[in-house]
RNA sequence: GGCCCCAUCGUCUAGUGGUUAGGACGCCAGGUUUUCAUCCUGGUAACAGGAGUUCGAUUCUCCUUGGGGCUACCA
């Protein structure tokens, strides 16, 4: 019976780093590859390792996972709980003669591979004292053939098992090393494609050989180039890589991420560049992966990021700029005011300082950034007296009708001239949305009162 | 050192023997009746090098160079 595999893959991280871009995108990969594949995503934490792996990365992985949007499928699986699988698996070996115990010190394998360098050679270790005392740890040992695979992205890959020896598998019956608990874990979940970054190709056959032993069939495998740092280096905890929360707290939107790390590395095979989580999981696929590793760029990101706020929903976006403005204001006014930042930003993050002076009772600004061009002080006060009287009489202060309003005025004294010493006796910056923008959601009263402020005291003091 | 992977604009990439080598980000210039931003238009910029195969190589092969990964009683 010729019954379709179903797909199942597996997102396997160690608690023992942050969840940062690159393991985001692997992630990411698995998840869009399980729902182009109507497949399932598992979630599984590789804490083998105790001493390493802590709660708090734990936790950044499954909140990161969340906040990204990437729901696994069933329980999360940790490797922690799951030795008597592994134990079982280590006997087998043991029992078969497959594995056995190797008491070689640390200080006699380092001297050894030392000594090997230096003759130009592959580095491995062959026991020559297995022994049956339970004394250091369980190796198995490679066989000295040729063992080839077809990668789903990388093609054809060969490597020689004579220059893997015996490689480590467990560090105790119950205990087992990474290369082990990944083939088990792999095999008893009935994982159909194993992808994962290609730091990972190396492992690759020392794992297939580990697959034959056991008499598992072999997943597909699909590895994945890296994200590289600035520097060209992988991403790691050492240069400084933050976790991928961290993007979220200066204010990237998880759709932008998503859209930023699906193009590394992958492509649609047209020119449409802008893709919701949901298109891709459409779109996908292991095919359209590049080789190549890609760096990490920073710019793009922040495009995509500033695509995303702009056409986002505005009570959606207030909401999430609500963190990042401090002042308690009702929030129908800091509406008004994100409205007017919303094609200004290119992360959340920003739209504090930008907006300060729509919160802030006395704007604190040089007087001469009220000069417009070669304008003269006395002009720049008469025209702010010109607009204090205009604006004084006027009720409606809505933008549209604020420009009419002094359309007739800015045609007689110059646009600039008239606007550009308004917008700056109203924000108090260089930049800023427009004066008629900020009338609006300032309102006549506070709109006088700056305008009467920049009369009085700005102009003055030059 | 050994093994492995990779190689198109600064960056992300399209390309699968014959193209003015396309797009995006960035940058530069201009426009959208003040600034900034948005938006629009235009511009800048790449096939690492050398052999070979071929009528013809960015594309296929080999070598060199360059970059990356792995080389644990981490994963």
């Amino acid at each position: 019976m010729a019954e379709k595999q179903q797909i199942r893959v597996r997102f396997a991280p160690s608690p023992t780093g942050l969840f940062h871009i690159g393991t985001a995108r692997t992630a990411l990969f698995n998840y869009l590859f399980a729902k182009k594949n109507k497949g399932e995503f598992i979630l599984r934490i590789e804490d083998t390792d105790l001493e390493r792996s802590e709660k708090k990365y734990e936790k950044d992985i499954i909140e990161n996972l969340e906040w990204l949007g990437l729901k696994w499928d069933g329980e999360i699986y940790y490797q922690s709980k799951r030795t008597e699988i592994y134990e079982k698996y280590i006997k087998k070996l043991l029992d078969s003669g497959q594995a056995f115990w190797c008491d070689h010190t640390k200080e006699e394998l380092e001297k050894e591979k030392k000594e090997q360098v230096a003759l130009k050679q592959a580095p491995k270790h062959i026991c020559n004292r297995r022994n049956k005392a339970k004394q250091g740890i369980i190796r198995f040992h490679c066989l000295d053939e040729k063992i080839t695979f077809n990668d789903l992205i990388k093609g054809k890959l060969e490597f020689n098992g004579g220059l893997l020896g015996d490689i480590g598998i467990a560090k105790n019956e119950k205990t087992p090393l990474y290369n082990l608990s990944v083939v088990v874990d792999d095999a008893e979940m009935k994982i159909s494609h194993v992808i994962r970054g290609e730091d990972h190709i190396s492992n690759t056959p020392k794992q297939i050989f580990l697959y034959q032993a056991l008499g598992f069939d072999l997943p597909e495998f699909a590895h994945l180039p890296l994200i590289l740092g600035s520097d060209k280096s992988k991403l790691s905890k050492r240069h400084g890589t933050v976790s991928v929360k961290e993007y979220g707290k200066q204010g990237y939107l998880p759709e932008a991420l998503i859209n930023f790390m699906v193009f590394l590395g992958w492509h649609p095979g047209n020119e449409e560049e802008i893709f919701s989580l949901k298109e891709l999981e459409q779109e996908f696929s292991l095919e359209k992966i590049n080789k190549s590793n890609a760096i990490f760029n920073i710019d793009k990101l922040n495009w995509y990021n500033g695509h995303y706020i702009r056409k986002m929903d505005l009570d959606e976006l207030t909401k999430k700029c609500l963190p990042y403005l401090e002042k308690e204001t009702d929030f129908e006014y800091i509406k008004k005011v994100v409205a007017l930042e919303q094609e200004r930003i290119k992360k959340l993050s920003e739209i504090g300082e930008l907006t300060k002076f729509f919160f802030i009772d006395k704007l604190n600004y040089e007087p001469e950034l009220l000069i417009w061009k070669k304008m003269t002080l006395k002009e720049v006060k008469n025209n702010l007296e010109i607009l204090q009287e205009k604006l004084s009489k006027t009720g409606d202060f809505s933008q549209k009708s604020l420009a009419r309003t002094l359309s007739a005025l800015t045609e007689k004294h110059g646009t600039g001239e008239l606007l550009w010493p308004l917008r700056v006796a109203l924000s108090g910056q260089k930049a800023s949305p427009g004066p008629f923008e900020i009338m609006e959601v300032l309102g006549k009263e506070k709109t006088l009162k700056r305008i009467k402020e920049a009369i009085n005291n700005e102009i003055k003091n030059i």
